[in-house]
DNA sequence: CGTGATTTGTACCGAGCGGTAGAGTGAACG
DNA sequence: CGTTCACTCTACCGCTCGGTACAAATCACG
């Protein structure tokens, strides 16, 4: 019934990762609480009894779904801190969310807004799953920009943690204006303007 | 049964804006979906059967409680727009909007995005509703910069198309940030970063 | 004060929800 | 080749959902 490698009996006949992204899809799309079974089961494949000796819950297979997401999507996006200026790593985020928030391979937007941005009350941990999420990316990124403020690589006067949240602000704004179908040329045009935020005036 | 005036028999024993305000409430903190009759009932003071006498059904009493926000909390920030310049405009706007989404007279964040970014496919229409809103909110915007530009109020190259959107985005995320419990005082420090982009650079 | 019109409260409807029981199925091992 | 064991499938569970029937209650008006 766990994930325990078995010893013998019947084979699964799918596998795992794969009607994990079916389901995120489906979490994706419609929220958490919009999902219903019967969406997942045939999204995925499977059938009910499959998913619950799987994952046990559709709670507990929201929440495998979304750490899947996170350490797969959410940490391209923050592979971008890498760059080696305050400035290329914010534009290197800010661009490759937008790009993310926009391609065909997956629903538009970002999971962590669309799972559920609000709640019914029994489900409210579901929502402060998701806010945990992009809490820790804001982290990453002021962690960085903090890195760039003893580094003397952000303007005068600006604060790391103020800055971090601007820029997850932009991009959570972005996700909205994904999921109600903005192009990726529209979101890079907001880009272009955000960055004026960010160089020094001269 | 309609809203026309009655002659006779007994009278209503609720005010309807008020339990339209309620109900807005329930919407807002708990999404369209997440929202019960049940909770909203006990919310509005009334029973269920009042409710349907009166607005028809779940989905037309989310209507006219979204447009009553329209057209009451949302038609606020947009008088920012009546500011004389493009500058001003835009930091009132954002300004408002940011205490908007975090003053305790309601719940925190915004109805057009907590109400349902993600729906269940046959609640879609809702969704669509929402975005119809936020997008007109960044027409007025974009209206109002577009008169700005041609008086020489923008920056050389802005677009005032783009540059609407990145203003609505930020409030965007912005709200989401107040969803997920920012402060009122992070909000505008972000704004303080938001208002270098549209600064002319000297 | 009785009559008609309307709202109110209780109690209920079918449908779909998330979740499960239990028989059937099929690969792996002796 | 038969036993074992996990997985798969159909059919179902109790519950809550949005929505409603019906009768008691309460006003305006003659």
């Amino acid at each position: 019934m766990r994930t325990e490698t078995h010893t013998t009996g019947r084979p699964r006949a799918f596998d795992e990762e794969t009607v994990l992204d079916r389901a995120a899809e489906v979490f994706w799309r419609h929220g958490y609480e919009g999902a219903s079974l019967s969406a997942l089961t045939s999204a995925m494949g499977i059938n009910r009894p499959s998913l619950y000796a799987t994952f046990g819950s559709k709670e507990l297979l929201f929440r495998r779904a979304f750490t899947r997401y996170h350490e797969t999507k959410v940490a391209n996006a923050r592979a971008a801190l890498e760059q080696p200026t305050a400035y290329a790593a914010i534009e290197a985020f800010l661009r490759s969310s937008a790009d993310a928030l926009t391609t065909g391979d997956h629903p538009p937007g970002c999971l962590s807004i669309q799972g559920g941005l609000a709640c019914s009350p029994e489900n409210a941990h579901i929502s402060e799953t998701l806010a945990a999420g992009r809490a820790a990316t804001e982290t990453a990124l002021e962690e960085r920009l903090s890195r760039a403020a003893k580094e003397g690589d952000l303007p005068d006067g600006m604060d790391a943690r103020a800055l971090a949240r601007f820029v997850m602000t932009l991009s959570e704004g972005h996700a909205v204006h994904a999921a109600a179908g903005a192009s990726r040329e529209d979101l890079q045009a907001s880009v272009d303007i955000a960055l004026r935020a960010v160089t020094v005036p001269h």
